[in-house]
DNA sequence: TGGAAGGTGTTTTCTAAATAACAGACTTAA
DNA sequence: TTAAGTCTGTTATTTAGAAAACACCTTCCA
């Protein structure tokens, strides 16, 4: 109920759920397949033709700049979809990694089948069209984000997030259910790796959140009332 | 030739052409509109369940934050969409202005006549799709710049952009046909005005550019060279 | 069993750019 | 024709956070 406040985001793509036995049943030309944790499904600078449908496990999707810094715009999961959508241009260069985090499962296509897909079936066409609408407002929030807020509050939206998608209830709140490094976590909000880490060392000390190399456990009410403070 | 080496957004939605007039006798319903100068589609925080498809002109869309500073993220024309495609809630809340620059014509449709519009015809999903999407790519696009590219560099490739779009050939080079003040293009860049005013000053004096309070003249082989010197 | 490799915690230094503040220029409309 | 409002140019001050640099602690292997 606390987190549900926080719930403004992939909000369109609710309600709608990919029916994977009728898609298999129907295009049987559409080949499932997995990769393991930190598999790449492609890498920035590939040229690929393809587009995958996650089906199960979690996809980051960053991009690695000239300076060498990497930059998450999102963590993707069951439903959405990665690659590529164009059909004009034969070797699109990719301009993000997309990696696997956890095992993950995933139709791969290629780009023109899956506009005849989208085609013959036209009710698929409008809930890919309002995921992908769902995913560019996420990132506009993410760039009006960077540019208002503080790291601190970054990092507590973000961890709001992140209970919400891997959260598991445990004794103190949520405990999330995905292994993340500080320098990922610091690239998921955009920032450097030892800023961030003195954050999280802050709210350890104000006991709202726990986390070991392994885990990370959230305190969601006083999480909560650490963001209300420092909003002001 | 030189510019279109910055031609790297948008690419996706090029070659297609939205048909108007088709489309005015196929749904006779989805009336024409337009607006003037600085007149908005719709603001922020607006109740709204309307799309616009874009027929000409410019449309900025840009956010208001709680600090009183505007984020623009993008600047849209003829066969952009705009507005909500949210057919699940009523009365879905608008997250940025939608403005228009000059005269704008456009379409007005609601949401679920436009889903509907876009099951019939299951050949415009595809571009409306690779539209939205291409979008999301130039705003990560600005995602990734704002992290890594310092203000000045971030001017430049803006000035691009804008020659590219609004650019018509004068004797230095492009001039721009769309009035910006300083503060809209701080904006544009996500910068303060200050910063903006100084950088733009330079590059007047070392004569990459000319501009007086209506309009910008952009040398582009010079603005170039600058371009290329401070990457390295 | 020892050392390499990867992750963490912390501090110190440094800088880009926000903020603030003001003066001049131009535009408008009373 | 003055006053008010808007835009521009510039400078001085302040600050968030990047960068760099370590020491420490795991884990994982040869």
């Amino acid at each position: 109920m606390f987190i549900e406040k926080h719930t403004n985001d992939a909000s369109l793509n609710l309600g709608f759920e990919w029916n994977f036995e009728q898609l298999e049943k129907e295009f049987p030309s559409i080949r499932l397949t997995n990769l393991n944790d930190r598999s790449f499904l492609y890498h920035q600078g590939d040229k690929c033709s393809s587009l995958f449908l996650i089906k199960g496990g979690i996809v980051k999707l960053s991009h690695l700049t000239a300076q060498g810094n990497e930059l998450t715009f999102a963590l993707l999961s069951k439903g959405d979809i990665v690659g590529c959508l164009d059909i004009v241009n034969a070797d699109h260069v990719m301009e993000e990694n997309a990696q696997a985090l956890g095992k993950v499962d995933f139709y791969r296509i290629e780009c023109n089948d899956f506009k005849q897909l989208i085609t013959l079936r036209s009710d698929l066409s409008w809930s890919v069209l309002t995921s992908i609408y769902a995913r560019k407002q996420q990132i506009e929030r993410k760039l009006i984000a960077t540019h208002t807020q503080p790291v601190k509050q970054r990092v507590i939206k973000m961890l709001f997030e992140l209970a919400q998608l891997f959260g598991t209830r445990c004794l103190h709140g949520y405990a999330l259910e995905i292994f993340l490094t500080q320098q990922e976590l610091a690239d998921l909000v955009g920032a450097s790796r030892s800023v961030v880490s003195t954050i999280m060392n802050n709210f350890r000390d104000q006991g709202v959140l726990n986390y070991t190399r392994e885990q990370i456990c959230i305190n969601d009410p006083a999480l909560i009332s650490i963001e209300l403070s420092s909003e002001s």
